[in-house]
DNA sequence: ACTCTTTTATAATTTTTTTTAAAAGTATTC
DNA sequence: GAATACTTTTAAAAAAAATTATAAAAGAGT
């Protein structure tokens, strides 16, 4: 059977009987990404099918190479059962996370490791069909370095800033020159499945799947960068709205009386808070003599960028605290609202600012408590994630892996 | 087989193929529930079991009195089919929708018609158990006065403001006497299963499955009275947020220079649109001597309630026009956050202001364009509930039968 | 009148489950 | 420390359930 059965969902002119067949084969592969070996018993509990029917179906997917005999497990008080686990050489899927001026690729076998890893800096991002080439080129040449056929391939996820319509593939803010849908022209290009998102809807699929937000059923992502990005998960869903606009968190209204944001609208979250203007901020301050760590960066001609604040902040520089948690507060009200109208169990913070770790936390923190309802707010745990820069590309991971093994 | 059958999910010590088996009945109730009456063949699309089986199993709900011989319908080009309906008569399900001063009852049958229905007027909610007595004797007096047997019916939908947990059956902010859960007290004393939600929520229910959100998987619903409620319909399922308190609307920031909010907070939308506010405000303004209709009702010594001012809107009273289009203004903008959050793909507008029809609609949609990215914005649609009034009380049959009849 | 459809009923076959039994342990008792 | 009782896991046989294939019925269109 070819690797690919999988990902062949609402086959037509095929039989009813392979269809279900086909089904059954994906709960059980879906039981043991998602919680590792068992035994045919707990499979059998797992999935609803009968044992007999469970173990002849386990013997199929030993023949196609898919599963391995991992030899007997620990007794619970009777006969030691047999484990079994996916092997993870059956199939990779690649991660693709693009960023305004990196590029990160990952290859990921089955047990979610990163087999091969790359950080492509000055990479920057422009709507041209050279970028296209070279991103195209850049996978290729790591394909062919790892010397894996392509049809071992299930997927490519693809995580891009901006406005993404997942559903038809189409990236509306950045590659519009991909004319047919960025997702199609890769995929034709590659020759391999791809599935796109936007950045903070596949860091809250990675939030979701290997960070702080398993076993959570509503939780809020934030991308706090340059800019600040937000994805949902809730009813344990990703929400993308009706056209995958949704988590525009950085243009709501904050401030009626304040800045004139690059959106043409007035006072939006990101005019007050972001990581660009952080280091805006603390330029402008520097340029005035503004005693701060940071002023020796200047003087060492080192850019100021926001990695260099947040090591500055995490050493301890006053004036850049300070500034974070000005810019803390008016997060703190931006979440607040978040929160009064979709009750969520956890908020993780994720993006370069998630580095700041307790200098962001404590002073969302203070301002949630000023600004919310303590009965709704209080069921809220604020957090930092713990993929911080990975959880992109474990997000892509994880949506390529939702995408092929969900039941619908 | 006893009409509860239904209702029994989770059946515990029962062999897996009767479990089946409810499912499968359950899946062809449910068909015939949502789409009305159907061939065999169309249900077998429908349902995806086979046909023989799916004849088999409607001749058992047909023995058991569940379902109709419609007798033969149309031809499409072959031999004209048998069509089956529910026996409209063989549940019935009641709504309770609780208001502040108000109390709606009504007893749906399976094809949602009311066929008992009743608006009791003063009926003021408070917080005492003599309340919870008189709401249980309204319900059984509405039984013994219809003459339909108990184990009729199939559960008690209720809908209520203020802070609900449907899962757990509990209303925080009204009712509070009831110790063990009110859903649960309810339930006990009526014996009859009971369903519990949130105003808002309920609506939206109702709107989606009898009005304008029928089909739409992303939808919005107001509830415009004397506060605002909102109701979120988010990957075609209710959200209702960790605890159920999603929704809080009327609780987020709109303006930081604002007024104080009776929740402690300043600047609350919920402070600057109301219908509480808007009435204060008009009642204000006629002790002023402000010329408008609404000055005849203080002469004639009628109360000027937010019903008067609607009712003056329609009759094209100016100055009530003018200050409801300053609350939409405002109403607007807190719209917008919603809109950029969650991307929508219909907004509805309920409640006792949805009368008023375009004089909201109107203003509103200013607002939007003014406030609004407008390429997320431009892909929603803003519109009044056509079920008015009744879309809490609709909403309580739809929430009853989405329980009953959900595939889980 | 004939062919072509669609719907329904029945028979045959396949699939799946339940039942039963065997295998391989653990815990306990004497 | 062996024998026994009790578990859990797996395998095989028997029974049940569900589907596919086939045929018949009932009508539409030409």
């Amino acid at each position: 059977m070819r690797p690919q059965f999988l990902y062949e969902k609402n086959l037509q002119g095929v039989a009813n009987s392979v269809k279900r067949k086909q089904e059954q084969y994906r709960k059980i592969v879906r039981h043991l990404y998602y919680n590792g070996a068992a035994s045919i018993a707990e499979i059998v509990k797992a999935v609803k099918i009968s044992q007999p029917l469970v173990a002849s179906l386990v013997d199929d997917l030993m023949s196609y190479g898919m599963l391995l005999d991992k030899g007997v497990g620990e007794s619970i008080g009777g006969r030691r059962p047999n484990l079994f686990c996916l092997n993870s050489e059956y199939q990779y899927v690649i991660g693709v996370d693009i960023n305004l001026h990196t590029l990160n690729l990952a290859v990921f076998d089955l047990s979610n490791k990163q087999i091969f890893r790359e950080e492509i800096k000055y990479f920057d991002l422009e709507n041209s069909e050279d970028y296209l080439n070279s991103l195209v080129d850049k996978i290729e040449s790591m394909i062919s370095q790892l010397g894996i056929s392509r049809e071992k391939f299930l997927a490519v996820g693809i995580s891009i800033p901006g406005l993404v319509d997942a559903k038809q593939g189409l990236s509306h803010t950045h590659l519009s020159v991909a004319e047919n849908g960025l997702a199609r022209v890769l995929g034709d290009r590659l020759g391999i499945n791809v599935l796109l998102d936007n950045d903070a809807r596949t860091m809250a699929l990675g939030e979701k799947a290997f960070g702080k937000a398993i076993d959570k059923e509503n939780v809020l992502c934030l991308n706090l960068s340059n800019g600040i990005g937000l994805g949902m998960i809730l009813n344990g869903e990703l929400h993308s709205g009706k056209n995958g606009f949704a988590g525009e968190f950085g243009h709501i209204l904050i401030d009626p009386e304040g800045k004139l944001c690059y959106c043409g609208k007035i006072g939006c979250l990101e005019t007050l808070t972001s990581g660009k203007i952080l280091v805006k901020n603390i330029r402008e301050a520097v340029d005035k003599g503004q005693p701060t760590l940071l002023a020796n960066y200047k003087k060492e001609n080192k850019k100021i960028d926001l990695r260099a604040v947040v090591e500055a902040i995490l050493q301890g520089d006053q004036f850049a605290i300070d500034q974070l948690n000005q810019m803390c507060e008016y997060l703190g009200k931006g979440l607040v609202t978040l929160i009064h109208l979709l009750n969520p169990e956890m908020v993780i913070i994720g993006g370069k600012i998630a580095h700041a770790g307790k200098f962001v936390i404590d002073p969302v923190t203070m301002s949630m408590n000023k600004y919310a309802m303590s009965r709704i707010s209080s069921e809220t745990e604020l957090v930092c994630s713990d993929l911080l820069d990975d959880s992109a590309l474990m997000g892509t991971m994880a949506n390529v892996m939702r995408s092929v093994l969900s039941l619908d």
